[in-house]
DNA sequence: ATTAAAGTTTAGGCAAACCTAAAAAATATA
DNA sequence: TATATTTTTTAGGTTTGCCTAAACTTTAAT
């Protein structure tokens, strides 16, 4: 499999979440910063390869051998991504780049000895699933931090948003996997909320309470 | 850079220890498995590029830059290999052909992150010297196992053969970087020597003890 | 329901990196 | 030296993945 292909079935499986009855040709264009003409040119490969079903003016969706595919090469990223955080000194809106490129590395074994090295990791740092060997991936019971009533403490479980400015902005504000999000109060008039991470209080638009996600 | 840019630098790079005097397309498309007009169309964008010399029917020859830029990849080709060898459980016969897509990943926080990470080591794991970020590589004082004498004491630094049938005796032979090994004696008719490699004692070829470097 | 707008596909091109076959140059041999 | 052989280059072709522009569907709006 080509990298271009790796791509367009990691994006159609990325956007199949919010298109649920068939990605467009245009939607997938956009997600991947090509024309949709071109979109449609590897939608018919795929779909001869058997990995994608496509019916003309109709977009594509992935066929069980599609989803597969895709799920390895998420795996792939997620490892990676995983390692760049974890034993290099990567900040979360650096990973995502190079793992982007890491992930396209054809090598089993690569893939089996990575994940051995970094202890069988069960989440990204952004706190997305790893999916197994199979692709099976574990779902989670995760809330939004705007789900959360004052009182209520939720453990940072992943982001919404991977915009290097909004991770640049959890950087800062040092907020990471596994800090700990204490509600202190919700005002009623733009649905901010004060919270207190370890000891520190901080003041949280509602878009970014929107964008964290928590285990409570 | 393309791939391939990368792998005719880096080709000819290591071509040009035998062939000072230029490196023809035979050569080097036989060194690629590619075909020779393959590498005279590459030479040429190369030479447009002002990171070789080329004059037809003359081999090429690479310029001050085109040498840099091989020496970036082989440094980055030689912190992967390490990586796979000292971090992960790979062993010498395995680690080239991963290394060799490693090693075109395009990142420079990645590679100062790696190697900082393996500890800023001198050389690879077979004991090639790592390039540092400006491309100067250190020569190390090395011989082969067959220019030593009975009584001699060499340290394991290097093979000269990456072959992986030749990789894989080593491996079984326990014979790895570092290995001491102690001369006990030569036979006068076919050169095979007899040898001392952590209290076992076995018989090398002559083919063997030429390619097995040594620090003395 | 018809037309306008938006989205999709087709057709024809381009660049990279490979190929084969033929032509040209360099080298070796008689 | 003249010819034969080998090497190298040129010319033209293929595939992949992208593009633009034009044609065609679908959807939205009057």
């Amino acid at each position: 499999m080509t990298f271009s292909e790796e791509n367009y079935l990691k994006s159609i499986y990325a956007l199949q979440k919010e298109h649920p009855k068939g990605v467009s040709t245009n939607v997938l264009s956009k997600y991947l910063d090509t024309k949709p003409a071109s979109a449609t040119e590897m939608i018919k490969k795929l779909d001869e390869k058997g990995l994608v079903h496509y019916q003309p003016y109709q977009g594509v969706v992935l066929k069980d051998s599609g989803a597969v595919s895709a799920l390895k090469i998420i795996r792939k990223h997620r490892l990676w991504e995983t390692f760049l955080a974890n034993k290099l000194d990567f900040s979360w809106d650096e990973i995502h780049d190079v793992a982007e490129q890491l992930e396209h590395i054809k090598s089993d074994k690569l893939i089996r000895e990575l994940d051995k090295f970094l202890g069988y990791p069960k989440h990204d740092p952004h706190g997305d699933p790893i999916p197994d060997e199979e692709g099976n991936v574990v779902k989670m019971e995760k809330k939004r931090v705007s789900q959360l009533n004052p009182g209520d403490i939720g453990t940072c479980i992943g982001v919404n948003d991977t915009s290097s400015s909004f991770l640049q902005f959890l950087d800062q504000q040092n907020i990471r996997l596994g800090s700990v999000i204490h509600i202190l109060s919700v005002q009623e008039f733009d649905k901010s909320m004060t919270v207190r991470i370890d000891d520190r209080e901080l003041l949280l638009s509602q878009i970014a309470t929107e964008h964290i996600y928590v285990r409570v």
